[in-house]
DNA sequence: AGCGAAGTTGACGTGCACGTCACCGTAACG
DNA sequence: CGTTACGGTGACGTGCACGTCAACTTCGCT
């Protein structure tokens, strides 16, 4: 139990996407299955970066820029010299996911006023508070 | 100081647009400017929903689903039989973006340790802890 | 040997969110 | 009165992220 490999198929069912998806994100050089003849073989590495993908891509990153941050996650076989802009990378990442999550909290609290406001339409109360 | 209206320049710059882009909402329902003539100008209410719009951009909104959240914040203007849909849509919304927060949360956590592993790395300590 | 299911590579199509360009109106300025 | 600036309307173009379809291999059976 320690080469694990996927085909296309449950990569695909276990991630809820398509062959195509998965093809295209190899063309994108976000994934690299191994080949076996033509076919390919998804390794705990792809699964680990496919899952990191997702994730970035709910967060409104471009796969551009999912690609450049998967590169930290491979840190070891790195160049020296490309791991510190690489992470000069991260590090602006990090700020704008921390901004993100900021308005993101200010945008929660917002809308849960204005579904408190709407539920009190409906109730029938004026939306003159006094 | 009541009717402050502006024109699509002082828009574009206030929220840095293009006036492609605001022409582009309005054609999608987004936002809806008085007629001057055949000139635009906003008002505060489409500032309002300009702000809106675009931090919903921030976090992967698709415009078609703004609009909809929008009329949450105009729920003055609507039928009764409009609003608990409406309401039920904006739950739903508030319930992803939550769980979006709760991701972003561990992202920032994960990412947060990558860079430290990786600093740990330009500092010429080996990637084994022990 | 034959067959179907699964996988592969192009190549073209699609929806979204605008960019770009050509052309028109009009208001202001020298 | 010409022209420059700002704004308007189509209409077509573009980049991204895939979808779709045709035309093969390649297994794994029977």
């Amino acid at each position: 139990m320690s080469e694990q490999t996927m085909t296309i198929r449950e990569m695909c069912d276990a991630f809820d996407v398509t062959p195509r998806t998965l093809r295209f994100y190899e063309a994108k050089e976000l994934l690299s299955p191994i080949r076996a003849g033509q076919k390919r073989h998804y390794t705990r590495r792809d699964r680990g970066r496919l899952k990191l993908i997702l994730r970035g891509k709910r967060f409104g990153f471009s796969l551009e820029e999912i690609r450049q941050l998967l590169d930290l996650y491979d840190i070891d076989d790195q160049q020296q010299t490309q791991i510190s802009r690489t992470l000069d990378l991260a590090r602006n990442r990090l700020d704008s996911m921390r901004q993100q999550r900021d308005e993101l909290d200010a945008a929660i609290a917002e809308l849960t006023d204005q579904i408190a406001l709407g539920e009190g339409v409906l109730a029938g109360k004026t939306t003159q508070t006094a």
